[in-house]
DNA sequence: CCTCAAACTTTACGCGCGTAAAAAATAAAT
DNA sequence: ATTTATTTTTTACGCGCGTAAAGTTTGAGG
C-alpha cells in the first residue's frame, strides 16, 4: 500500500493508468468493463487506497443506491431484529442501508421522512407507528419515493405491503387453547397504537364466534410503547380482582404477556400447565425474550425473516423495474405455534 | 405553499429575493444573518418547499455535520436506549447522528467505520464489540476521525472514553448480598467479548479478597451475543449439579440474569428473599426486561443518561475546540443498587 | 492478416453549492 | 447630513464526479 495520498479520481486515473470515465462506469458497476480492465484496476485499488467521494458520486445522481429503513422502535427487539434481517438484504443486493428510528414518536416519523428524501434514496422500507402516524405525510412521501409498507398498514399508502395474517395467527392459537383448556380472555390495550393490534382483536372475536363460545376483551389503559409496563400494571389488576370467567389469558403481544407473566408471579399465581398451575396465558410474534420469560411463553411466531426478505425484494423488484406497478401487492405471513410452558 | 417547484439555491434566490451567497450563509447558519433577512428568508421558506441538496453541501467541505453512532448489538435494548439518549443530544445540538450497529461482527464493525469515513463525520461515538474488535484498525480510524468511546474501551484508541466504574458498582452489589446473606459466587463467561466483563470478574475477585470471603467463579462457555441463551443452558448445570458453596449468584450482566432465572423457574427452584426461596440472584446493568423477571432482578443501574449525555457533550466539545486535546480523559459514572426481588 | 464490434481514451460540459473579492447598500453613530 | 461599520449583492471560480460525443485501441472470429 502506497502512502502516496490520493485525492481524486482523476489522480486514481493518473495512478493506475486507466482513464476517469472508464474508473467511472467501474465504480458504478464493476461488471460493466472488461475483465482485463477490471483486474488492472482492483490491482491499483489494493497498492492506493481511494474511494470515490460519496457526496460527489450522489450529487448529480437522480437516485441514490440508498435504502430508507425505518421501524417505530429500535428498543424494541422486535424491530431491531427485523430491521437487521432487512439490512443484511439490501446489502447483498448492493445498496446501502440506512436505518432509523422513530422511538415511538410521530413527529419523529416525518422527521425521518424529511431526512430521507434529502438522501434521495432509490426505496424506502416502512414500518410506520399505525393509529398515530400523520397518514396524509406519509401517504404524501410514498407518491414521491418508492416505499414498501411492513409489520403495519396505514391507509392503502405505498406501492406493496409486507405483514404477517393476523386472522390465520390468531385463530391459530385461539383453536389451540379452547382444545386444550378453557377458552381464552383476550388481553389487550384500550387504544393500541398498532393496527396490528385492532385487526388482531377481530380476529379473536371472529374466532371465539365461530367456536361458539363468549368472548371477553380485558383492556388496559395506558399510551405509548411501554407494554410490559402496561401489561405488568393491568395484569396485577386481572389477578387481583379474580373476575374472570375464564383461567386463561391470550395477550395482544408478546410485550403485554411478558409483563402479565411478571405481575402473576409477584402475585404468587403460578401459571402453566402442570396440575398446581391455575392460570394459562399466551401471547404472539415470539418476541425474542419470550424464551425466558417464567414460565416460557406459548406464543405464535411472525416469520421475521420471512417478513423482511419479502419486504426487501419486493422494493428491490419494484426499484429495477422503473414501471409504476399496476397493483399494490399485499402479502400476509402465516404464523406458527409456539408451543411452551405458559399455555 | 406555491406549488412552484424549486430546484436549487438559484431559483429560491430568485424567488426569495435574497443573493445565493446570502442564503448560502443562513442555511449554514440561520443567526449569522441580520434578523429582518432571516425573517423574509424563512417567510419565503414556508411559501416555497426548498431545502439545499445535501451532497453538493457536503461535496466542498472537509468535514459535515454528521456525527457517527456505532454500537455493537442494536438488538440488545441496552445499546438501543443509550444510542437513543445520544442522538437525542447529538440532535440538539444541530449535528446529524447517524446510527449503525455491527451486529456482533468484528467485520461488520470495520465496515461500519469505512462506511462512515465515507460521510466525512465531524465526530465518531463508537462502543467498540471489545475483543473481537480489530484493534488495530480502530486506533487508525481514531487517528483520523475524532473519536469518542463508550462503554467498552479498546486499548487507549479515541479521544476520551465514557462508562460505568466497574470496581464501584460490582463493589456495591457484592457488599450488599454478604450483609443480607452468604456471599456471592460469580457467574459469567469463561471468555466474554466485552472488556467490563473482565474488570467486573477483576472487581468481584477483589471485593471477595477485601471482606475476606472465598470468591468463586461460575463460567460459562459459549459465543456471541446470546447472552440470555447463555445464562439458561449454564444457570441449567448449575442448579442441576448443586455443588455450589453458596445459594447467592452475582451474575455478570442483566442478560445473563435473566436466562439464569428462566433456568432456576424451569427447575422448580425459587429464588429471592422469601422463607421459601432457595437462592438469590443479583445481575448488574439494570437492563429494560429486568424488571419483569420472575422474580424481579436485583442489580445495579448503569446510569444510560448520563453516559449518553456526557459521550456526547465530551465530543462536541472536542469538535468545537478543534485542538487536539492534551490528554486522553476517561469518565466513569457510578452505578446505584437497584434493590427487586431476586437479592 | 483482416474485419468489426466492443471497449477504451480524450475532450468537454454540467451538477448545486461553498466561498473569495470587490462593489454596493444598509443601519448605526456622530 | 455625514461618517463608519456591518451586511448584502455581484461576479466568478472550484469541488469531484457523471456523462455525452468523437476518436482510438483492443481482441474475437473469420
Amino acid at each position: 500500500m502506497d502512502d502516496k495520498k490520493i485525492r481524486n479520481m482523476e489522480e486514481f486515473a493518473a495512478v493506475s493508468g486507466i482513464s476517469r470515465p472508464t474508473l467511472s462506469k467501474f465504480f458504478n458497476d464493476p461488471s460493466s468493463v472488461r475483465a482485463s480492465t477490471r483486474q488492472r484496476i482492483e490491482a491499483a485499488l489494493d497498492r492506493y487506497d481511494y474511494r470515490p467521494n460519496l457526496y460527489a458520486i450522489n450529487q448529480n445522481r437522480r437516485l441514490t443506491k440508498n435504502i430508507g429503513i425505518i421501524v417505530p422502535y429500535l428498543a424494541d427487539p422486535f424491530f431491531a431484529e427485523i430491521a437487521r434481517n432487512i439490512e443484511e438484504h439490501i446489502l447483498s443486493t448492493g445498496y446501502r442501508p440506512v436505518l432509523l428510528g422513530s422511538h415511538g414518536s410521530p413527529d419523529q416519523e416525518i422527521e425521518n421522512l424529511e431526512n430521507l428524501r434529502l438522501l434521495k434514496p432509490a426505496g424506502v422500507l416502512l414500518s410506520p407507528l399505525g393509529r398515530a402516524s400523520d397518514q396524509a405525510r406519509i401517504a404524501a412521501f410514498c407518491e414521491e419515493v418508492p416505499t414498501v409498507l411492513f409489520d403495519a398498514n396505514v391507509g392503502s399508502a405505498g406501492l406493496a405491503f409486507v405483514g404477517s395474517n393476523n386472522d390465520q395467527s390468531i385463530d391459530l392459537i385461539v383453536d389451540y387453547l379452547c382444545r386444550t383448556g378453557e377458552p381464552p380472555a383476550f388481553f389487550e390495550m384500550k387504544e393500541p397504537s398498532n393496527p396490528n393490534a385492532y385487526k388482531r382483536r377481530h380476529a379473536y372475536l371472529a374466532a371465539m364466534e365461530r367456536l361458539n363460545h363468549t368472548p371477553h376483551l380485558i383492556q388496559a389503559a395506558g399510551e405509548g410503547w411501554e407494554f410490559e409496563e402496561i401489561g405488568f400494571r393491568e395484569g396485577t389488576r386481572v389477578v387481583r380482582d379474580r373476575n374472570l370467567p375464564t383461567d386463561t389469558i391470550l395477550c395482544s403481544n408478546d410485550r403485554l404477556a411478558i409483563g402479565f407473566l411478571s405481575a402473576a408471579y409477584e402475585a404468587g399465581i403460578r401459571v402453566g400447565l402442570g396440575t398446581d398451575c391455575t392460570m394459562r396465558v399466551a401471547g404472539h410474534d415470539d418476541h425474542p425474550f419470550s424464551r425466558y420469560t417464567c414460565p416460557t411463553l406459548t406464543t405464535v411466531s411472525q416469520d421475521y425473516e420471512a417478513i423482511a426478505r419479502k419486504s426487501a425484494e419486493t422494493l428491490m423488484n419494484l426499484i429495477e423495474a422503473e414501471k409504476p406497478a399496476d397493483s399494490r401487492e399485499e402479502t400476509l405471513f402465516d404464523g406458527r405455534l409456539v408451543m411452551r410452558g405458559s399455555a
